[in-house]
DNA sequence: ATCCATGCAAATCATTTGCACTTAA
DNA sequence: TTAAGTGCAAATGATTTGCATGGAT
């Protein structure tokens, strides 16, 4: 991690940490590894993919307890989840107040793009209003697309 | 079911049979029951819930071949399955021309409601342009409300 | 000292597959 | 006749859970 990186991190942890202790529970070595882990990597993850990077620092960690951080981390705002079309279940890291974005995939390298648009949401409002009497609670808009050009230049590293 | 939809039905469970003919595959009483069962429900369904509805029909039918029933609809265009957040995959009838649709899913009662807006779909095309040179392949667009009314109205039958 | 967290393995849930048997063409 | 289809049960893959042990407060 670059310097200017390990500055936020520290306050994210400790953030992460302090909500922890408000629910009565302990911090560990295990959820900081994993913890700094998820948010130096800070893309579109799945279990697996974080586990492995999790193992080069601590090699004993077990899914288990890579599935119930994440499910914390979700728990306390710091993650979401996404269910893409390819039945893993990908997690995100969400800043204190970011808000909800949406998606572009790439179907051949998997590369995951954000957006967030102004008009579609107004335009989504408007649908939802003519259905009638419902409370939106989440958006979910995900853009499924190959890269033209010859040999995509987003691989996955 | 009512008589306008058994001719409908009749000529759609034909062009499924002459679809699986070109391809050298048999009809069978538990894919025409399947089939029938699947599009006179009409709605986004689970296999749980088909197999159920299709047991009432034919009660020794297995899993598989409801599994297998509705990956050859897929195949052949009868069917789209949809992955909304709830870990079961659920299949959407097609109509051979039909265009493709986006939910809006009632997070109370499951309900699925469809819909198609031009002004979304023209404001989502520039925002794949605006990335590069992408062709998008399929638009994904989920809308997860609360009924507001005590009581949601549309509990599944 | 207490209660939470961990790691492992076993359990679960949705889906797929292998196989002996049945059936449409 | 013969390749494809079926039903069952076992296999798979993702995720969760039970439990004995370890560790943070």
């Amino acid at each position: 991690m670059a310097e200017g990186e390990s500055v936020d991190m520290s306050k994210l942890l400790e953030r992460f940490y302090e909500r922890l202790s408000e629910a009565g529970l302990k911090s560990t070595r295990q959820r900081e590894v994993i913890f700094e882990t998820f948010f130096s990597l800070n893309r579109h993850i799945s279990v697996d993919e974080l586990l492995a990077e999790v193992r080069t620092t601590a090699p004993h960690v077990g899914y288990a307890t890579v599935y119930r951080t994440l499910k914390l981390l979700v728990e306390h705002g710091f993650a979401r989840p996404r269910h893409f079309d390819d039945g893993q279940t990908r997690y995100d890291p969400q800043d204190e107040d970011e808000h909800e974005h949406d998606h572009l995939i790439c179907i051949d390298c998997r590369r995951v793009m954000e957006f967030d648009d102004e008009v579609v949401h107004a335009r989504l409002g408007q649908i939802v209003r003519d259905f009638g009497d419902y409370d939106l609670t989440r958006r979910k808009i995900e853009l499924y697309a190959r890269c033209r050009i010859q040999d995509c230049p987003h691989r996955p590293q």
